[in-house]
DNA sequence: GTCTATATGGGGATAGAC
DNA sequence: GTCTATCCCCATATAGAC
């Protein structure tokens, strides 16, 4: 087996154990043993257990954020005024890493987990390194959340954001946890079904008005 | 110290921690150097570190259950026919597990980033204890969505209820990745500022009618 | 670049004195 | 009920032969 081949087999053994079991979790070697190469590899070809990790990250989300920003720039090249502009951006964020899913085993459903659990399970070091990964993409598509959605208060702009990429995550870690509850009433594999249910969602959610001065939606519960 | 003080405060610092730094990256050592007790302690009174986590688990989620289904009834008695039904049931479901984040320090912020954890973390074993915890009410649950949306397909319906609960998993799970990306823009600590604007968006995001079969949300990214 | 062997420390769990 | 002491295993990491 040639380096690149060691480094390719720990990487894709080192993103499925992540994925189903966690960072903390899993162990090098777990993934030694996964991957059929010594445990002096790993830290030959990468150093640490931690680099390891950023190493697993890496390769995933870097081409992604790179799809996630072509696709914003077309939307914008589009024109920002289209009806569905506000679909068009919501689908270039969170479409990419639902997509991913569609490709083969290793590229897609391992490390659609993966993600997922990140947003979760962060120490405090992987958080800061994870969060650092996006900051492009917040920084980029926030003023093109706040051309579609003008009528709303920057907080809960901020908010519904919040929302629609925390329904994207949930969706990405527990596609299994999905199919106990909902046992045939949907099909937890057709990613690009799972992606146009949360574009209308999310859509919808973000055109609401903001009522929330109002009395309408304080729901009287405490007695 | 009592016994039921050395259960208690084991329960206090397994919660925290657990909380800051997931269930596999927190050792028994770590719990007891912060609880000032023995080791043999946790297993004299919980048996393992697995009984010790459905413990931590139980002891906020079963009055957390509580609490939604005794709201629910509310809502169920005032009529399923109120404008404002939708939101009275989904401010059931969310409300009590962002609402504990209001009590002291311990039962609250901890157990919130907890739970959000879990959602994520889950190995299988936790991960069907942890669903387990909520069938009940998942079961009474549902047919109220169902109530509330008539004008929903089953598999909508269930989506979006479930990126509803995605919503309120990645709230309770990251309140300082909220803060590193939302810096003054919303605040953070105002929970019944949050519920609400959960609320809204995830009304607004059920009551939409289900276009997916129209071209109309199908965005055409794929050049 | 890849291996074996090992250093060094931490993990969960338990026996048995008090 | 609580402690000390310890078992035994597994962790990450590295040294050094090939």
């Amino acid at each position: 087996m040639s380096a690149a081949d060691t480094k390719l087999t720990i990487l894709d053994a080192a993103e499925r154990l992540f994925a189903d079991h966690g960072f903390a979790a899993t162990s090098l070697r777990n993934i030694i043993s996964e991957a059929g190469v010594n445990l002096a590899a790993v830290h030959y070809h990468f150093g640490s257990k931690d680099a390891l990790i950023k190493a697993v990250l890496d390769r995933r989300i870097i081409p992604l954020n790179l799809e996630r920003l072509r696709l914003l720039d077309l939307a914008d090249a589009g024109g920002a005024d289209a009806v569905d502009f506000l679909e068009q951006i919501i689908e270039a964020l969170i479409g990419p890493p639902l997509r991913l899913s569609r490709e083969n085993k290793t590229a897609g459903e391992h490390f659609m987990k993966l993600i997922g659990r990140t947003f979760a399970e962060a120490d405090e070091n992987l958080k800061k390194m994870f969060f650092a990964m996006f900051d492009e993409v917040v920084r980029r598509f926030f003023p093109a959340f706040e051309k579609a959605c003008p009528h709303l208060p920057s907080s809960t702009l901020f908010w519904r954001c919040h929302f629609m990429v925390g329904g994207m995550a949930h969706t990405m870690c527990d596609k299994e946890a999905v199919e106990m509850y909902a046992k045939g009433v949907c099909d937890t594999n057709d990613v690009d079904g799972i992606i146009r249910e949360l574009v209308e969602f999310s859509a919808a959610g973000l055109r609401a008005t903001a009522n929330l001065t109002t009395a309408k939606t304080k729901v009287k519960v405490r007695k």
